[in-house]
DNA sequence: GAAAGGGTTTGACAAAGATCAAACAGGCGG
DNA sequence: CCGCCTGTTTGATCTTTGTCAAACCCTTTC
């Protein structure tokens, strides 16, 4: 794989980083390791890349070889059908991964780009796995975030699967908001990185759809909306609204 | 956590085991493994399980020590939200494992239950871990499953998320058959194990929408319907019916 | 072998969301 | 500062799927 290939979906700016001064080791694959293992990390993961906002950092059929730590910014993935239909199967924000899916063929299996300006750190996966052979610590946390992101998945599927379209906003509102609180931000306040055709790509919605739930929303006093930027205003009411139409006698 | 409290969801017929003699060693964990790797794995692996059709394997909330390959039978697994609403995630066959979910959080997140007389192999996860620390295949085989779980989610999200009520069906149908081929069975005949419902909340839809599916489909000769019992006609109909509705231009 | 019960099919109607269309807002480049 | 482009909002209408109801079928049980 010659590096030109790549360099048209990734600006080359290579940084020297560290897991152990990292900011976001409480999060992410750190978590846990001890002063001497984090400095055995910090060997593996060492190079920073910068991905400009709508670049991908890798596309579906792509040769695997890495997974990816967001250091900082914000990225969707999504997969395609033939016929051109796609879906958006997650937004990632700083100190999760990105490229468990290609672990599985050795090839990407979507698409990741990112929403705005962004950094990463390049995890080489069999050096990690190397690595994870010897640390326990790093073998059982790395176990616990696929196992996450599988319990993640089935959230969604619930949602896609048995929610209408106000219950999905709101749990997608919801969910992002505890994602930032854990990262100390607002958790009332944010801007939305992507827009409404992603929001409901990801919730199968179409964006009017999406764009109308966030009137009604707005109306109720659930929520401010100025294009993307959101000011949750009752997280109670919303939380409310997602558990309104299970089986009859349940409220409503 | 007392024998007697999970006696009630399991029949504690216990077997030895041994992978090494296992006709399913090549689609599950085994794979890839030398005799004397083989051997290893034998030692973990140790305890089969019968569970009656009904019965929980596992139920969400429990306490997570072992992951499961299924060794005959089939299994749903199904999340719930508080008001009563469920959604089926998966259905898994033999030669596939159950449990990864619980990895996350030590709890399992989810319920697997039988839906039919079925055997499981018991795999306890610390154990594994520790193996998989020795053995590079069986840790890199171990990341694989856990990858393909994600890639298989991520296509169920497609399907829920960008696919109309046929086209689900069809993709479930094309996909029982694909597995059913890998294990040695016919490609076009086999019985469901699963009721209506079931595959209405596995695939977002009400159980009447999939009855009137598998009519349709059997009107226009893409199968065979007698109630459980499938017999699929013409995989090419089935496939084409998927990738009609992309884009305008795409089809139809 | 009749009755009961779960699961399935089919029909008529209602509702949620999609589609099509138009207007609007905000940001950017000239 | 204007005009363009992209993304968003809102309205009118149509389609797909859900809901409710009845009949049916198959299996199990007494």
């Amino acid at each position: 794989m010659p590096p030109s290939k790549v360099s048209r979906d990734i600006s080359l700016a290579v940084i020297r980083t560290a897991c152990s001064n990292c900011n976001l080791r409480e999060l992410c694959l750190p978590f846990g390791l001890s002063e001497e293992e984090l400095a055995r990390l910090d060997e593996l993961v060492n190079v920073r890349k910068r991905i400009k906002r709508g670049e991908h950092l890798y596309r579906a059929g792509q040769a695997f070889e890495s997974i990816y730590a967001i250091r900082s910014g914000f990225f969707k993935t999504d997969v395609l059908l033939e016929d051109g239909r796609d879906q958006v199967t997650g937004f990632q924000m700083a100190g999760e991964l990105l490229g468990l899916d290609g672990i599985s063929t050795e090839r990407h299996a979507c698409n990741a780009v990112a929403l705005e300006d962004s950094e990463v750190c390049h995890i080489p996966f069999s050096r990690l796995e190397k690595l994870s052979r010897e640390i326990q610590a790093l073998q059982h946390h790395f176990h616990k975030v696929m196992s996450r992101e599988i319990v993640r998945d089935h959230g969604v599927m619930m949602l896609l699967g048995a929610m209408r379209a106000e219950e999905r906003l709101a749990t997608f509102l919801l969910n992002l908001s505890q994602r930032f609180t854990a990262r100390g931000f607002s958790h009332s306040e944010f801007n939305l990185r992507m827009t409404r055709e992603e929001i409901g790509s990801y919730l199968g919605l179409k964006l009017e759809t999406v764009s109308r739930a966030f009137s009604r929303f707005q109306e109720e006093g659930l929520v401010a909306v100025q294009q993307k930027h959101i000011r949750i205003l009752d997280t109670a009411g919303l939380k409310l609204l997602i558990n309104r139409h299970g089986y009859p006698g349940h409220g409503l």
